[in-house]
DNA sequence: CGATGTGAAATTGGATAGCAATTCCTGTTT
DNA sequence: AAACAGGAATTGCTATCCAATTTCACATCG
């Protein structure tokens, strides 16, 4: 673990995208030094992690809140978004060899069987993984880094925003990008991809509490050791199969169908 | 000011982009606190904000660095550079008005005349900001701070590596691809912004001093309140009728031609 | 002479207590 | 009901202290 700020940084992170630290939630020092049994310092540092990553806003003299983007705001990411995935699309376009098409099949297919199965929660964290895996493969670690940064605030922004959206639909949508590509049609994949997030942002509505706000200790009590045990029951109920395990650790407060999220 | 981590935090910032502080450099808590007359927690959080940005390096109990990008690194920084303003390219292509256009046409004869008037100094700015004028163009702040923070790695980069390319054929650049952008040429253009990264990476030439490693003291002695008097100075010879003027409030500490910055 | 172990010094990461400034909240007054 | 005042709470920061780790000079040994 590099430092303690950052382990506190990602757990919050977790929190926040996990849609149990709603947007406007204030993050008091003293209360979270307190649940995390750090000091405050060490809280500020994450806090100010989180800042620099979009995800909180500090306030002079009033403190850190979960951040609240505006919808302006929520454009811009999503347009920031089409606009690397369409970058890395045309990249991979020239330089994926057959193994990497294989792996982004491989990884729609593994979202189709557990749509089928009717597991929601592993198909929704899929169906938002398919556009990291996508990213990786352009091999630019660099690249990466901000990808996820924008999928973390997009993620955020869903807990701001009821979706409404064909949640099968989108799953197509991967599947006929990788398609597009391979088949050298670079500039009509570039259009589903711009088509598939405003599909998403389209049904967007603003200003609607869609996720209950919790308390900070009610919010990251599953996060913390002491509530491990907690924390395995909630990991068999959503499946177990999936290497990047942690993602499970916590499923989401409020899982529905149709609030499924794909950025 | 929102707070003083942040002060100096822009403060570190501006002296490893100006060169002050070369790649490798020590950033030790204690000596930045003494240099700054604050606490040492205050020198950590500023150096969290660096290396969340990519500028330093923390490495546990053992302190702050000023990062040292691999070569390979470098290659990722400039591919997610031409990503991001081949994006915004096709974005403008088909978006901009006239004033844009013109705007940065205006951007660009700045430029051509600090070069024909022989100010260096003024032209190595006015080429870098060219590339930042343009992505402001596409009004997305989102995008904007990606690209900004790019820009600053770039920059970082060059401390590390000597160029040696032809700098007027990267200012004739800027003028072509705003008049392919223009005309709707949007895949010469894209093409032209590759060509353009690359021919910079192509001359450098990695793990060579270039610029002469200061002491973190006599670094950033220039930009403390203290060194006023030293800071105009400085100001009055890289001149004066630039509007972004904390620009030149510290010239780099050893600018030649031929060294010319231009992402 | 070089390699290796060792202990002191220096540095980091963090805790704690405390203080000035600001904001928030409440209760009183008009 | 509106306005004001003052105390409580919170933040931003300092100062000091402590444990863990790294660094480095020095002594020891092959």
């Amino acid at each position: 673990m590099s430092s303690r700020s950052q382990a506190i940084a990602d757990i919050l992170t977790r929190a926040i995208i996990d849609h149990r630290l709603v947007p406007g939630c204030k993050l008091g020092e003293r209360e979270l030094a307190e649940i995390f049994g750090v000091s405050r310092i060490v809280v500020r540092q994450a806090v100010i992690r989180l800042a620099d990553d979009g995800l909180a806003q500090i306030e002079r003299n009033r403190g850190a809140f979960v951040a609240k983007p505006s919808m302006q705001e929520a454009m811009e990411i999503y347009d920031a978004l089409t606009l690397v995935e369409q970058g890395v699309a045309a990249q991979l376009s020239e330089r994926l060899g057959p193994g990497g098409w294989a792996e982004l099949r491989q990884h729609v297919e593994r979202q189709r069987q557990a749509v089928a199965a009717g597991n929601d929660a592993l198909a929704d964290v899929l169906g938002q993984e398919f556009h990291s895996v996508f990213v990786r493969l352009s091999r630019n670690k660099v690249m990466q880094d901000i990808h996820a940064q924008l999928v973390r605030r997009t993620t955020l922004l869903r807990s701001l925003i009821t979706a409404d959206f064909d949640y099968c639909n989108l799953l197509d949508d991967h599947s006929r990008v990788i398609d597009l590509l391979e088949k050298g049609r670079l500039k009509k994949a570039m259009e589903l991809i711009d088509t598939h997030h405003r599909s998403v942002v389209r049904g967007y509505i603003m200003d609607r509490a869609v996720f209950p706000e919790l308390s900070p200790r009610e919010a990251l009590a599953p996060y913390l050791a002491d509530g491990a045990a907690n924390t395995e029951a909630a990991n068999d109920e959503a499946g177990s199969e999936h290497k990047g395990a942690q993602i499970y650790a916590i499923p989401p407060a409020n899982l529905r169908r149709n609030q499924a999220g794909d950025p």
